[in-house]
DNA sequence: TATTGACTTAGACAAAGTCCAAGATAGGAT
DNA sequence: ATCCTATCTTGGACTTTGTCTAAGTCAATA
């Protein structure tokens, strides 16, 4: 996730200790983290980390478009570092797991031109739901 | 909607003021309210009902598959008494109307087997999102 | 190494939702 | 028609998730 930070650094930003902890945390695969989850993460590398610090960080991380905001049930937000590959989601039911997937085609395509109540289209999220081979 | 409340009360409901004036609230096609919603109109009808009572009916109607949780944003989720008619929603990015929409073909059939990490897929919620005629 | 605007922090605040104990009542029993 | 009681409702305390602010800190440039 270097790559995120240089990014970053690219667009103007201070390289904090407390950005840079953020970032790390956030890297890898199917990683898809609330704010919560990513401070706990965070505090363990840098322990006076701030709770406000890592929802501004990750704010602005959306703002920038490089890292994701997944709602994918009523609870907390998810914070998805796979901003640069389009993806959808698929989510076990029973234990919450979380990874992304690729469907064929675009969905926007299944929209009928009569059912788009004169709306201009940008953009379609897909949540597929099951259970995971564990929670079978 | 007074078939929701002979649903409900073949299911063995109390059919209480409270409980017909929920259901009065959710009559309708494209309502997609908050439980903060349904409690404003609700009291309009019923000045008394308790915000507590407005969460545990819409909970317990949605335990009973007759009202849909929709959770569209990361705020509020939103309650969708169309809930025995399979559909997907188109909200627009500017003032958030959702309207209920059909899409051609199964959004499940899309997603290739090699991209289901062994789950058994139950179904697929798609989102579209775009700007409403008023919004563009 | 001095400067300073950007950054971080603790804690107050707000919105959305859950939970509980006490009181009220729908609807079957008499 | 009245009684009875399990079910329902209520206000308020509490939790979770997120926002905001004022005061202090620091990264980066000169
Ligand atoms: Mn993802
Ligand atoms: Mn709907
Ligand atoms: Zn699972
Ligand atoms: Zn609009």
């Amino acid at each position: 996730m270097s790559d995120l930070l240089e990014r970053l650094r690219g667009r103007g930003w201070r390289l904090t200790s407390q950005r840079r902890v953020v970032a790390e945390v956030l890297d890898g695969e199917h990683v898809h983290l609330t704010a919560d989850e990513v401070h706990a993460r965070a505090v363990d590398r840098l322990p006076e980390i701030s709770r406000a610090t890592v929802y501004n960080t990750l704010g602005e991380m959306v703002t920038l478009g490089e890292v994701l905001e997944v709602s994918t049930d009523g609870r907390a937000k998810r914070y998805d570092p796979n901003a640069h590959h389009a993806h959808q989601h698929l989510i076990c039911s029973g234990c919450g797991a979380i990874r992304d997937v690729h469907p064929q085609g675009d969905p926007i395509a299944a929209l009928p031109a009569n059912e788009r109540f004169g709306f201009v289209i940008s953009g379609a999220e897909v949540t597929y739901r099951g259970l995971c081979p564990n929670c079978r």
